[in-house]
DNA sequence: CAGCTAAGGGGCGTT
DNA sequence: AACGCCCCTTAGCTG
């Protein structure tokens, strides 16, 4: 076992662990309560993920003022690029457009930074939550590894990393439905397919212009421009996308009634600017987190 | 191409 | 306790 601290001066801005992970963006990570996603947050608990075969835990230590980690392997580096520690969130806040309501999600969430999750897991992750509560969606994606992924042993406890494309390809449509996923079943299978069978990858669309790679997403199956929006933002490095989400819709008709164009595309790049370009993705989630939690 | 609708099922608020 | 409605939407069909 691996062990290490991250000094929390150096992640300008702040770091709020819970909101950074059970605000909808990641359903990648467990809390070692098992209570993740239950809106009981708990300061002291560490939080566990597996990338690449690798068990990663990190907790916060506010008294040390340190980020604790844990892992299979030496994990610094891999800690700071899942949890996006490098974003200078000072300079986000302070450079971002003169709003009202932004000002107040901002000010209101602290420290709640974007995540940068592998992409596959990502992708199936916001194939799932159509039409879904944030706790069930976790709830499903940790079904998917226990059923489908490979067990890790570590520190005394089994870890499941979120099944490979093949793992994941090797479900049936009718498992999947057994599993609570209803009708998104056949576009999990489906998906799990096209990458296992090297006919696409997210990870391409990292080489596309920002509206390309949504575009590029969507061919994937149970994917519209929502959910390729999301796998951009929390897993990709596209900053700049915003998510059109109910929640979101629901701001746009409240607060920005302006950016209102009828069709996803032009609603979205409207909205993209008014919140302020290039990191837009960042205004949206917090607005998304404000409006959701009613904090 | 715009507009409509079906598609799990659980949790929550209302009767 | 039963009921209706909602949930970070998409695919498929119709006109």
């Amino acid at each position: 076992m691996e062990t290490g601290t991250i000094p929390l001066e150096e992640c300008v801005g702040g770091l709020d662990l819970y909101r950074t992970l059970e605000s909808g963006q990641s359903y990648l990570w467990r809390r070692s309560d098992g209570e993740m996603y239950s809106d009981s947050p708990a300061p002291d608990a560490w939080y566990s993920t597996v990338v690449d075969g690798e068990v990663v835990r990190a907790r916060l230590d506010e008294g040390a003022g340190v980020l604790e980690w844990a892992s299979t392997t030496d994990a610094d580096a891999l800690v700071r690029e899942l949890l996006c520690l490098e974003d200078d969130l000072e300079e986000i806040v302070a450079n971002a457009p003169d709003d009202p309501l932004l000002e107040d999600a901002y000010e209101a969430h602290r420290g709640m930074r974007l995540v940068d999750d592998p992409a596959f897991g990502c992708l199936i992750s916001f194939i799932c939550s159509t039409q879904m509560r944030v706790s069930r969606i976790h709830t499903m994606v940790s079904t998917l590894a226990r059923e489908y992924g490979t067990p890790i042993e570590f520190d005394g406890e089994t870890y499941s990393a979120f099944p490979t494309p093949e793992e994941l390809a090797t479900a049936t449509e009718a498992q999947l439905r057994d599993l609570g996923l209803g009708y998104r079943a056949p576009y999990v299978v489906r998906t799990a397919e096209m990458v296992a069978g090297g006919e696409a990858h997210p990870e391409d669309a990292r080489d596309l212009e920002y509206e390309a790679a949504r575009d590029f997403l969507t061919r994937f199956v149970g994917v519209g421009d929502k959910v390729a929006d999301c796998v951009l933002l929390f897993s990709l490095g596209f900053d700049e996308a915003v998510p059109l989400d109910t929640w979101l819709k629901s701001a746009v008709e409240e607060y920005y009634p302006d950016c209102d164009k009828g069709s996803y595309a032009a609603t979205s790049r409207a909205i993209r600017e008014r919140l302020g370009g290039e990191y837009a993705g960042y205004a949206q989630t917090y607005i998304f987190h404000h409006l959701r939690t009613g904090d």
